[in-house]
DNA sequence: TCTGGGGTCCTAGGACCC
DNA sequence: TCTGGGGTCCTAGGACCC
């Protein structure tokens, strides 16, 4: 067992936006976003150059999936909704997300970092954990590397933190942004990270901030003052309990290697919201369509699923789910719509309808759900 | 002019079984 | 005719993350 452990936590730097830049080099020191729908590919032009969709023009629902640096100077961050920030930024570029392009990429830099240091959990397209306490080398210098690494084999930068665990290491990676390196000890707790506001925990979100704010908790440090019996009483024995760790910077979890997915899920937000009865055909037909969506991705990705589930989310934004466990996991689209036709009986279908998802969970290998493609499996023949 | 799409994990109640 | 716990599965919702 490992007494001292040595964690990183390595994010590649505005990842969506600088793949678009490797693409479109002249878009280089402009505020640029990727996100929307419908939004037009870069056209060329009879000069040689290009001409890109401007933010302000867009018109539609959609949010940024991610901005350059220059442009979250102007205002507008990832999950901001597009109409609103053309508002801050209408000279803007706006790209259309290529997720074939960001994937690919991906999984190259994924693969430069394993044939440096193969103990790797994957966060997610652009993050990822990765251990290094087996590998006998100073750890700046052992940092250094792996960003060359991941730059020889995508031309981009990324942020990583070393510390002795994951949560510290995520909050660390964030601190030197684009293109840093930071290494921290444990005895730079009180320094470094107490004055950081608690939001910055991986697992405090918006809710968990506001309750501590009305508590009067703002910093990590502050949350660390704050005596574990009254974290108990307001959150409860496993919250309370948590908070009181993390504001310490206490985290022996393990990386995650090799996890397997647990549900395959498409979902789709209308243009304009949809009324169940007289926009039956068109609702109809997207939901079909995402049945069909969730099991060509079961298929290829080799599962069967046993539990089939809709969600729904009217137009005030409020959302609903139904699911249904089958007796044997299915994979075929027309099954998938059965059963996901029946949740949709279970829905009161009175206010519009804003988006329509259908999911596969309970997912099972191919292979164990399909005993008649497998030998060994008929014990009850006739 | 509101708020995408893909996930994970946790909680909590009820059914059902031993 | 009142009454155990424990365990697992199922369903719905919600917080959070990338």
């Amino acid at each position: 067992m490992n007494s001292y452990r040595r964690i990183a936590h390595l994010d590649m730097d505005a990842f969506f936006a600088s793949v678009e830049l490797i693409r479109y080099p002249e878009l280089r020191g402009k505020p640029v976003v990727v996100g929307g729908r419908n939004v037009h590919q870069p056209v060329a032009q009879s000069d040689g150059s290009k001409c890109f969709a401007r933010l302000g023009d867009y018109v539609g629902r959609g949010v940024i999936t991610t901005s350059t640096y220059e442009a979250r100077a102007l205002g507008v961050f990832s999950g901001m909704g597009l109409m609103k920030s053309a508002q801050l930024a209408p000279d803007a570029i706006l790209l259309p997300a290529n997720f074939d392009a960001y994937r690919d990429c991906s999984r190259r830099f994924k693969a430069a970092v394993a044939s440096i240091a193969p103990k790797i959990e994957d966060r997610g397209i652009d993050e990822i954990y990765i251990d290094l306490s087996d590998i006998p080398e100073e750890t700046t210098s052992l940092a250094r590397r792996i960003k060359q690494a991941v730059f020889d084999a995508t031309g981009l930068t990324c942020s990583i933190g070393i510390t002795p665990n994951k949560l510290l290491s995520k909050i660390c990676s964030d601190l030197d942004k684009p293109n840093g390196i930071t290494c921290l000890a444990m005895e730079e707790l009180a320094t470094r990270i107490w004055p950081l506001p608690a939001k910055k925990i991986n697992g405090i979100g918006p809710k968990a901030t506001e309750r501590l704010t009305g508590l009067g908790i703002h910093t990590i440090g502050e949350l660390a003052a704050t005596p574990v019996e009254f974290l108990v009483r307001k959150f409860g024995k496993t919250t309370g309990a948590w908070l009181h760790r993390v504001a310490h910077g206490i985290d022996e979890r393990q990386l995650v290697v090799g996890s397997e997915p647990k549900s395959i899920s498409r979902e789709s937000t209308f243009e304009r919201d949809l009324h169940a009865s007289q926009d039956r055909a068109e609702l109809s037909e997207v939901f079909t369509s995402l049945c069909m969506r969730v099991a060509d991705d079961l298929k290829r990705k080799g599962y069967a699923s046993r539990t089939i589930g809709i969600k729904l989310r009217y137009s005030d934004f409020h959302a609903v789910t139904r699911d249904v466990t089958l007796p044997i996991g299915v994979s075929e689209g027309t099954e998938i719509r059965k059963a996901a036709g029946e949740c949709l009986k279970r829905v009161p279908l009175t206010q519009r309808i804003r988006l329509l998802g259908v999911r596969a969970g309970g997912l099972i290998s191919l292979k164990e759900a399909n005993p008649e493609a497998s030998d060994g499996q008929a014990e009850f023949q006739f």
